[in-house]
DNA sequence: TTTATATAGTTGTCTATGCAACTATTATTC
DNA sequence: GAATAATAGTTGCATAGACAACTATATAAA
């Protein structure tokens, strides 16, 4: 059990640091005997409803580093539920396709992570969810302009 | 830059992963000079402000696991900025305390965790702000409960 | 009291992540 | 056209975290 900072001077990263782990937690739990991670869960949709992208818009799209959606690949790769293809155009790069046994994955897998945000949702009217997501893609954007700005100078 | 899904159907522990990570790491770049990261400050931070807990409590107040809190003490206390002590009624557990140096780092890196809170607040009004902390509370009281319940089935 | 159980921490293994340094290929620019 | 810079990915290293198995001590039950 989570008592946290009990002063009500809570830092939002922190909370939302530990939220969010719960939640992923929770997924993960539900997630174990198809074995796949919530993290390696989100790039294979993201490939299943984008097939061909290349590493850089998954990355993009997942919200990843390149070293992590890499490594991320990877694993998908030696479970078989991925496949790269060299770039044709561009040699540096590859594009990335899902395999008959990731499409099924998906399948299988997509009513558990939807059942999960169900379930999470549900402490939270409709209106309050729209605004807690809105709430977090602003900040998002924000705190991308501030690291943004901060390496231009 | 982050474009996230596009599909404007994304889970919320998915943005709310993405966006936490994005405030750790804007507090990791302005934490770097001092040689602490994110997790460890807020550890610190804690023990700073409650001398003597046992490792339980500090996990429990950080929201972490008793392994991940282990091992952020172990950094802590080989950069010297924490110690523990043997438990005198319990010999399972130990007291932890900062030392000098540590209560001088929170002392210098208080303005900093604040300035980077104050930043990323900054494109909330303050209803919205409140609005935010008390949703992610709830949902993490929530989840807290979904699993504490899944588990004793 | 002796056995069983619960609790406090630690250690090992694996995944995810950030950062920096690296290779290979493509674009610029001189 | 050759030198330079930018881009796509990979690899190494370190921290954080989830989970399971473990030690040691304390509590409960028999």
């Amino acid at each position: 059990m989570t008592t946290l900072d009990q002063s009500g001077n809570l830092a939002i990263g922190f909370i939302m640091g530990v939220t969010y782990r719960k939640i992923a937690t929770l997924l993960q739990k539900r997630l174990k005997e198809h074995d796949i991670t919530p993290e390696q869960w989100s790039v294979l949709h993201q490939i299943d409803r984008s097939e061909g992208m290349i590493q850089r818009e998954i990355a993009s799209r997942t919200g990843k580093d390149k070293p992590t959606t890499t490594r991320i690949l990877d694993h998908l790769e030696s479970k078989g539920l991925v496949y790269k293809q060299t770039g044709l155009q561009d040699r540096r790069s590859f594009l990335v396709y899902s395999t008959e046994r990731g499409k099924e994955l998906i399948r299988e897998t997509l009513p558990i992570e939807e059942g999960v945000t169900e379930e999470v949702k549900r402490c939270l009217s409709s209106e309050e969810y729209a605004l807690l997501t809105e709430f977090l893609l602003r900040i998002n954007e924000h705190v991308t302009q501030i690291i943004d700005t901060n390496e231009k100078e």
